[in-house]
Parts: structure tokens; sequence; C-alpha cells
DNA sequence: CAATTATCAGAACATTTATTCTGTAATTCG
DNA sequence: CGAATTACAGAATAAATGTTCTGATAATTG
């Protein structure tokens, strides 16, 4: 069905995406119609009739972050025959992510977390739905890790997927804080380390690359 | 000096404690003037008078917060002569913590990190601060472990301090999250088990204990 | 006890915020 | 083209927020 009436002058989801970075950049309650609209150019008015006041529209943007940014970061682990390196390769990601100015916001799911998610029970469910999301793809890569064999013996695969799954909520907040962005890729090499550490294949010692190190 | 005029009903480093549990509850913005009078009791003129207004009541909250809480955490590493036990009993702290109800409201200046310091020059050099000490406590306890040879050949000092830093910003932001205490817990132990995996006693295989894991 | 001082309790104020209203503009359908 | 429909732009509105004012109250001091 073509569209009757005037067309909006910018895209609904592309309002939803301009909207969706503000709100991770600022977070929900920091986040003013004014600042939406000067910001964005979104239209007062549509803010509350085409979705629905403030919080309709966070939670819109709440929806394509997670359909875009988090399912770009989970892809890796959520092939089929994600094994232990795909675990890797996951974290490893965030280093790339880091260099970027947006790494600086953290991630908007982590934040909201924090901030809205202990009083708004609808936003409480969607960080659930979230987190479960990611812990249950690490559990699955861990579990295909396991059964291929790349994994020592004796670790606990629920255990180590609550691990990488908080590792992620660790890595986000600290790449929000104001610490150097040195602190928060040694950071990541840590868990690193701590993937290899479960690996069957046995490291000589542990890695003592000189990234990011202090000189 | 003796005090003039009428006493305070609440002693004013109280109300600064009461302020400070609020403002740890429900973050900065959320909190309101009104919620601090009907939730604390303090009054609302007092705040602006003896607080100096809402934004200076916050920031006294959080040296409050960091002089109080903090500091109990911290004590065990910013004792004379910590090392890697120190750094693993400081960590343990954690699992007792998230047995208390407090243990949802994760840690104030870590929530205050992502919610108001982006936005905030003062409030993020406050952070900065508190990232530092905790960051720094760390380094000294992994000096002195490794002084005493207490860690394995090869780990660099700075990478396994920063990892510890961040992984506490990791358990407090997991905390305040609506995911499964368990898998907080969970969450823990493996940084127990990566701090394990640096200690020069050698482990025979990964502690398989069944702490926390699913039935 | 009277004077002084500082807090209290609640009203009052100015600002900000989210939402709604109003008239205009841009498109589609008949 | 004309009618219908929908979005735009800015003003208007009602609620909430942070701050300040006012009279009353409770302590100290001489």
């Amino acid at each position: 069905m073509p569209h009757r009436g005037r067309p909006h002058k910018i895209a609904p989801e592309e309002q939803v995406r301009r909207a969706m970075r503000l709100f991770w950049r600022k977070g929900y309650y920091d986040t003013s119609v004014d600042d939406l609209v000067s910001d964005t150019g979104i239209n007062r008015y549509t803010v509350c009739t085409a979705h629905g006041g403030k919080k309709s529209l966070f939670e819109k943007a709440l929806a394509l972050y997670e359909a875009e940014v988090t399912s770009s970061f989970l892809a890796v682990l959520e092939t089929d025959g994600a094994g232990l390196f795909a675990i890797r390769d996951f974290f490893c990601q965030f280093l790339a992510f880091l260099e970027q100015p947006i790494g600086a916001y953290g991630c908007l799911l982590c934040n909201t977390s924090s901030e809205v998610a202990p009083d708004d029970p609808a936003i409480a469910n969607r960080i659930e739905r979230y987190i479960a999301r990611l812990t249950g793809a690490l559990r699955r890569a861990a579990q295909s890790a396991k059964a291929r064999g790349e994994l020592r013996e004796g670790v606990d695969l629920d255990q180590f997927a609550d691990y990488c799954a908080g590792s992620v909520l660790g890595i986000m907040s600290f790449a929000r804080s104001p610490a150097p962005r040195r602190a928060v890729r040694n950071y990541v090499q840590g868990i690193l380390h701590a993937i290899d550490a479960v690996s069957a294949t046995a490291k000589p010692s542990p890695p003592n690359d000189r990234k990011g190190k202090r000189t």
C-alpha cells in the first residue's frame, strides 16, 4: 500500500535510529523531547503521535538497537558451529569497537539496564531477554566447543557462559567510564587470557604480548 | 563550638547518607527533590540551603559513598602487604554482597559513571579518581604478589590490574541488571578462576566446584 | 525569661518537560 | 483539479521539577 497524505521528512525507521543514537549517548532521563527535536530533526508532534510518546520511542530505540547493533556483535556467536574460536572472535570485536568514538557510549542495553530497568518492569523484561540471548549464544558455543574437544576437562559450561556474559557488561561499563582506553583494552585482553585458560590446546606460558602495555 | 539555633531533626551527615541510599537505588536523574523529601525526611529547604541544591547533595552522596562503602571493600587491598590472596579475598567479598538486598543496587559510583559522568566533567573527574584508586590498589597488590613470587612468570602487572578493575565494574553492572543472581555468582567465580590462573601455585586442574551450578 | 539563631513545614515561584492544539504544506486518490 | 489525508512548524497547555519565600518552632546565650 502506498502512502496517503504528506510523506515524512525523515523515514520513521530513520527517526528511531537517530533517537537511538541520542539515547545511547545521553541516556533516557537526560534526553528531553526538546533534545530529540533539535538533535535529530524529528517533529515534536510526531514523537507523541507516530511513536506514542517519549517512553514508547525509547522502547522502539531499544528494539532497533538489539536488532542492528547487538545482532551484529552476536552474529559470529549465533552462527551454526560456533565454538571456542568464535567466542574469542566475539570478544576481539570489542577491541575494534573501542577504537571508534562511539565506543565511549558503551552499550545502550547495558546502560539502560543500570539506568531504567530497576524501576520499569517492561524495560527490565527486555534487558532480561537480551541477557538471556547473550548467555544462550555463549553457552551453545561453549557446548559445541566441548563436543569438539576444544575445552579443557572439568570446565562448567553454564558457569563459563555466565562469566563471558558478565564480561560483556563489564566491557561496556568500562568503555562508557572515563577510564583511559588503554585500561579498557587491557581488560579485554584479560578476558581473552581467561578464555585461553579454558582451551584444551595448552599454552606454554601466559601470552605476554606487548599490546596495550605501559612503556 | 556548640550549636546555635534550632538543631537538625536529622544530623546533616545522616541526611547525606539517606540521600546516598536513594541515589544509589534510583540514580541521579530519576530521583527528584520530592522523592528525597518524602523518602528520607530531609527538609526541602535544607536541600537547597545546607546542601547547596540537588546536584551538590548528590556530590556529597558520592563522596560519602566512596568514604564508607568503597573504602570498606578496598580495605583488604589497601592493607600493607596485600598480595594475590588479598586480591582474591577482595573479589570474594562481592559474593557476600550479592546475597544482600542492597546487592541489586550495584555500585553508586559505577552507576553514576554510566548515567551522569559522560556529560558532567566534575562527576567524571570523581569517577576517574575512583577508578584510579581501585586500579592503583590492585596494581600495588599485584606488585607485592610478584615480589613474593606469588605470580606466574610473564604476568603483566598493569594489564592484570586493569583486568581486575574492569571486573569490578562488570560485577556491579551485572549485579544491578535483572539477570538471575546465580549468573552473577558464576561470573564472580570466573574472575576467581582467572586470578587463580596467574597464581604461581599451579592448580592441577580447573576447580570444578559445584557452587552456583545449574542442577 | 528575652533575644538570637537556625531549622522546620508548607506554600509560592519560575523553569523545564511531555503532550496536545492549530493552521499550513505536501502528497495520493477519484 | 479538488477532496482527502497525513506530516510539519510553532504555539499552547498541563504537569513536574528545583529553588525560594514565609511564618512558626526549638534550641542556645546572656
